[in-house]
DNA sequence: CAGGATCCTCGAAGATACTG
DNA sequence: CAGTATCTTCGAGGATCCTG
């Protein structure tokens, strides 16, 4: 066990700090689909604002996640194996969305009454 | 496609709202080892106040997510089926932590110079 | 021990205006 | 068009104190 996300400290916690910021996961799965110029990934990302945008981009540049090669924004070999992941939680937000908000309801009318 | 992430008042947002929360993935991960109690869940997780445990308990709870039964915090049906996603994120996190700080470090003494 | 209530801090994210 | 710079807001999360 090298990196354990339980220990406060450990390293591995820099990709939850990194999948806790809003528009990560959306903007790696939009480059996933494919390769984008900045303005069409804006355009694709309902709400972004350009500044978010940048930011984001660099953030995951920084880690080597992603490059811009050209004015065209492509995730690296790294990036694409994050991918999967974060594929994966897309996936499960598309399926299990309804039972969340059902849930959320049920809460809201009272759950023991 | 029901649900796309891509749109911005699309509900499958609400996860990763769910998923932008620092301790959501962590708690889920926890639990998903083994139902704990909330001293034992806390211990476990380096870090965390009280008041941010329940919050995240408290809202995980909210979407059906976690159950709370004599004391003890237990992953729902639903909740066990995040459980996939999360764990791939966190393997990935911990298997790739390195790779992403490395390229921090570069970015850090100067990609280009 | 498992929280609830309150206060405070800090940073993510938006809005706007500006630049190459 | 693709950002950068500045200002501001808003809320997550910590610290502390209190309670059943």
């Amino acid at each position: 066990m090298l990196h354990d996300v339980f220990l406060a400290d450990c390293p591995a916690r820099t990709t939850l700090d990194l999948v806790s910021h809003r528009w990560t996961v959306v903007v790696i799965h939009g480059l996933g689909i494919e390769p984008m110029r900045f303005g069409e990934l804006q355009a694709r990302i309902g709400g972004i604002s350009a500044k978010s945008l940048t930011e984001t981009l660099q953030r995951l540049e920084r880690y080597g996640l992603v490059v811009r090669l050209d004015g065209t924004w492509t995730l690296t070999t790294l990036g694409e194996t994050l991918l999967e992941p974060v594929s994966a939680l897309a996936r499960w937000s598309e399926a299990h969305t309804d039972e969340l908000l059902d849930a959320w309801d049920r809460h809201e009318t009272g759950t023991s009454s």
